[in-house]
DNA sequence: TAGAACTTGGTAAAGGTTTACCGAGCCCTA
DNA sequence: TAGGGCTCGGTAAACCTTTACCAAGTTCTA
């Protein structure tokens, strides 16, 4: 059984011997610790270049214990949403030393639980975590932040004291219903609101924020999900709802929605009004392209870089357990025009 | 400045202390790497316990020269379809005892040398590659090659030998083709193709084997995206095109070219018959259901894991340069159904 | 010119594992 | 009872780095 190794990996110690230097040398010349003569640095560089060699970085992180690098655990991959944060997040840290690497869930807390694992194990410097679930990931979480410096971010278990990035889901619903009262007849069919369960925090915020603002809201509850929204609309429909403003839990949601109604041979924005919510990952898929509520990603993930390479150099244990809750804007586009049509 | 790095870490030796034995009969314990008395073993399990001991991956992986990890490198995650097939892969490796690890290129050659460079660094086991360029990411790729055993997948980039996993475009779109040829009138309007530019190989492929099938079509060619697929429907109809069928390379093209001709006031399938390529990441979101080239997907990932633990087995040098290509299927749905509409 | 102050290179320990090898104790047989 | 063949625990080396400390050489000052 050959390793195929491919070629048997050179070592700080064949660049020493090789550069005719001590180890401590090399180490010195490629990190730049300490002062030293061009000329040396450039025949240790040479004989860098020469053999080819990469540093090992679980040795160097074994010996300066920090691995310079962050994991990512999102609860499913498959969902536009989640893979946008995701990777919003990693360009976030672009311009940092730190690596991000993602670890997707697939909404299961047992696979939940082993990429923590996986991540602590190899001592990752922190762990950016959009729980699967508001209670069942309660573990998970708990264990993440007891080994390592650990950031909520979307989803929030709130019964573990950690740090949280997040959107303000009230606020946001407060202008949908703003936005419908201003520019919808909700005379003739009150406004209706197409949300998830309430096992995610986001799916119980802003369910019952939009119920605060529209105590005389239809709700109708199902998954964060295109086909709960498609199937929702044909219900509506066939219970003879052909026209009226419906707000959503998500954009994947609304997307469903407006899909649902057209099949049923109804039009958006002339019959229903449709709005979203995120604004990120499938909105642009929209058609008419949809009015939402967007979540500020590009000030979220910049607060997640900062409370990160904060607690790396361990500045804020102040403030250790901040939530920083951004308020979400109205985006109105062509689902749900300004005035009414 | 002050590490916060929670609990100063239990290691091997704090366990071996506990329970009074070495730190070789505590490795014995956990790893079962010999026979030993269920009374020993017990006694060291409880320790664990007791400490909250949880193995340094990066100690074991640097004494084992392996660290159960495969890193995965996409171009963008933005992009549902490359999404879909991360969370895909991950899935597929979710029985085995090896971690995935996603790290998104976003689309850039530089970015992807540092994801490749981050995983080659921690020395991962394997890597999986889908180049973003198929001529710009060789570098890259050659760079992974040479140091880890490494598969391509989806896309390729030919000139460097590696195996490769990803299916035959040729066959689809001579399905397509096909299709198009028992169902839609051909006669009063050719068929068009609307495409990605050459640079990816699926791009590539697709067009060229478009091209010979239906040497009559008209091409159009962008990228890989919805709104590319708008614009161009936008351009076709105000050419005065407003029936016909039109063939994409992707289906988030396809989903562009009908919310596109919706726009105009034209219909699917009515007006102009649409056809995907992928059915996966968003082909759930088309309105009408997007008739689209099916891959493999279960079937391909299957192939990787498989390759991925040969070659870690070190089983099969022999078709270290494999190609597997697997052959995909027509799925006809609404937006080009069988019979002429 | 003695010696302080600085520069610059090397030695070796430490970081957390796993395991080859050793040795001690036991049972069994000749 | 000597010693062969077990079982089972420990010691220490190795995996690859970085860096505290040391030592030697140089420059400068008093």
């Amino acid at each position: 059984m050959i390793q195929d190794d491919k070629n048997a990996a050179i070592t700080i110690h064949d660049v020493a011997a090789h550069a005719g230097v001590s180890t401590a040398t090399v180490s010195r010349a490629l990190n730049n610790s300490r002062p030293m003569s061009d000329e040396l640095r450039n025949q240790v560089l040479v004989s860098v270049q020469a053999l080819g060699y990469r540093v090992n970085l679980l040795g160097r992180a074994l010996r300066l214990r920090r691995t310079f690098s962050l994991g990512l655990v999102v609860p499913d991959l498959e969902n536009p949403f989640f893979s946008a944060l995701a990777q919003r997040v990693s360009r976030a840290f672009i311009d940092s030393d730190i690596d991000v690497f993602i670890y997707s869930a697939d909404n299961d807390i047992e696979l939940e639980r082993r990429a923590i694992q996986a991540f602590l194990g190899r001592q990752v410097d922190g762990l950016v975590l959009i729980p699967c679930s508001e209670i069942e990931s309660k573990d998970n979480v708990l264990l993440a932040d007891r080994t390592v410096s650990t950031v909520q971010f979307d989803r929030l278990v709130l019964s573990v004291p950690t740090r949280y990035v997040g959107c303000d889901n009230g606020h946001g619903m407060n202008l949908v219903a703003e936005h419908l009262k201003k520019n919808v007849d909700l005379q003739r069919q009150p406004p209706i609101f197409i949300g998830a369960g309430p096992a995610s925090s986001s799916g119980h915020q802003r369910l019952s924020a939009f119920k605060k603002a529209m105590p005389e809201a239809k709700t109708l509850l199902g998954s964060f999900s295109f086909e709960w929204g498609q199937n929702a609309a044909h219900e509506l429909v066939d219970q003879g709802i052909t026209s009226g403003a419906i707000a959503t839990a998500a954009d994947v949601i609304a997307l469903g929605v407006i899909a649902g109604v057209q099949e049923r041979g109804y039009r958006v924005p002339e019959d229903f009004r449709v709005v979203g919510f995120d604004d990120v990952g499938v909105s642009f898929l929209a058609h008419p392209a949809l009015t939402s509520v967007r979540q500020p990603v590009d000030k979220m993930t910049a607060t997640i870089v900062e409370m990160v390479m904060n607690s790396a150099t361990g500045v804020d244990n102040v403030a250790n357990q901040a939530k920083t809750i951004f308020k979400p804007d109205l985006i109105v586009r062509q689902s749900s025009p300004l005035r009414k049509v």
